[in-house]
DNA sequence: CTGTATCCACTGCGATACTG
DNA sequence: CAGTATCGCAGTGGATACAG
């Protein structure tokens, strides 16, 4: 319907936000500097992700122009994935939700703990 | 595993965020300001909700300290429903989510356009 | 290395019916 | 009015095997 849920559709993807995670950087020394990695870079990155599932949401990712795809054609083929700057404006929105996590998820953790006591 | 995949998946639910625009005053004249509804209410403005997902969604809510749950022992008995500060803080925070949607998200239209057509 | 294709188990949700 | 309980289907994702 509205612009937003698409999005909401879009972010609430698992693989989705840990994906622009990788490709933003996050976890490297400078967050916010893309970091272009390769399929099995991602792949390994993100452990736990099956290939169909990383496949899937990388296409996906490159439909709604927000990673670029390119492809080398060395032997064996080279794929490297990059953030857009679409891409990037999205992952740094992503990132005021992180930091709202950071600083409120331990209250609502402790409500949680709370109710179920009670429960 | 992280706080932030935790709050993704809180997000990534459909309902949620409906609610939380629901009680922000979102569609009202003051966005911002805490709306408190009944569960009737709620139901009539989130059309197409189930009343298993409504109850279901506004229970976990208030089990993150997200949304209280006031009783009033009317005939028949009146439920309210509405944000705590917390509950406000995070709904602020969907609403970045909701700016940058606005913005982008028919670039991201476009993207999918394009990208349709060449496939 | 970077995928694609198929099968299948699981769960999430809607619909429906019932209760204090 | 504000829920709870139960059933059944459909979509989602994991595992596996195969391919350019």
């Amino acid at each position: 319907m509205c612009p937003s849920r698409q999005l909401l559709d879009r972010i609430s993807d698992k693989w989705v936000v840990l994906i622009l995670c990788g490709l933003g950087g996050e976890g490297a020394e400078d967050p916010g500097t893309p970091a272009p990695m390769r399929y099995s870079e991602l792949s390994r990155l993100l452990a736990g992700v099956s290939q169909k599932m990383l496949t899937q949401t990388l296409r996906s990712l490159e439909r709604d122009g927000l990673v670029t795809r390119t492809v080398t054609p060395t032997v064996p083929v080279t794929v490297t994935y990059e953030l857009t700057d679409l891409g990037l404006s999205l992952y740094r929105t992503t990132r005021q939700i992180r930091t709202w996590a950071q600083d409120h998820m331990d209250d609502v953790q402790a409500h949680r703990d709370i109710y179920d006591a009670g429960a």
